[in-house]
DNA sequence: GACTGGTACTTGCATGAGCAACTATATCAG
DNA sequence: CTGATATAGTTGCTCATGCAAGTACCAGTC
């Protein structure tokens, strides 16, 4: 039984905790400076085009695509949006059911792009954070996210 | 062995790192607005008065701070510590030893602040994140973190 | 078919952040 | 001591973001 005194964390609380701070604060930054670098792409951005991709037709309405989302409000989308859109790698269609709704749309160079920045990404992930953990380790960790999501 | 397609990530891996992204962005977001509510602090104000309670004499040099804190850059930190001197948390001090260096320090009001917030912030890390672990869990989690950081 | 309330998305505004340029001071070579 | 270079910190600019308010449309009630 871990004592716990209100107000204080054991240290292995703490490195449990501040580790996953340092370590995606760490990662999180290099993966984005190389999706910067090899295709000018924020990992929002490549977030959003990484959705769409994996949808059918490659295209989502904006609503499911918010919800997705982790890490962005919807005025956020919205103009993220608007950005992709104006690099050509996003149209934007009306929905025919819903006359308030749109859906977002991979272009071909939006498809290409992102089928480019896919193969980046993962390789960056792969190199800077999985293929430095074992087997056993990778499985820990998903029980582990398991676990605090309830 | 785990075979490793280019660009395609195992299950495995993919549970380990979406999970980390998905617990990371869940739990700070709860944390960020526990501590707003209770004490009308961000979590990045927050970590800037506690390296301060921390460091002796509750002060610290500008350029020690900046390298203390994972995820901000110089000039934001000369920002952040603009807004908490405005709100009479830290004062910023010349330092002695070099004419171009500053020292931020708490004040006191700063120091009641900052304990307070502590309890607040360990007792939702806690709540949200270790607490749902077991002592085991939680020395892999920090192991693995140790290794990511080689 | 007009009201009522709800949903989808956008926009106005304010804010927090980084980069690069700047000022002032320190340090070092000769 | 002088000039060259580096370091500490700040500031101008620009941009991405969230919140709250706005517009347009939908669905249900009478």
């Amino acid at each position: 039984m871990v004592r716990t005194v209100p107000g204080v964390l054991t240290p292995r609380e703490l490195d449990a905790w501040r580790g996953m701070l340092a370590t995606h604060a760490r990662v999180v930054a290099i993966l984005d400076a190389e999706l910067q670098e090899a295709h000018d792409l924020s990992l929002v951005e490549y977030e959003v085009l990484m959705y769409l991709l994996d949808a059918p037709a490659n295209r989502l309405r904006m609503s499911d695509l918010a919800d997705e989302l982790l890490v962005l409000s919807r005025s956020g989308l919205t103009r993220l949006v608007d950005r992709l859109e104006r690099s050509g790698l996003v149209s934007r269609e009306p929905s025919a059911e819903d006359g308030r709704g749109f859906y977002a749309e991979l272009t071909s160079a939006g498809r290409n792009l992102v089928s480019a920045a896919r193969r980046t990404h993962l390789a960056g992930v792969r190199q800077h954070f999985t293929s430095k953990l074992a087997t056993g380790q990778l499985a820990s960790l998903a029980a582990a996210w398991r676990v605090v999501a309830e």
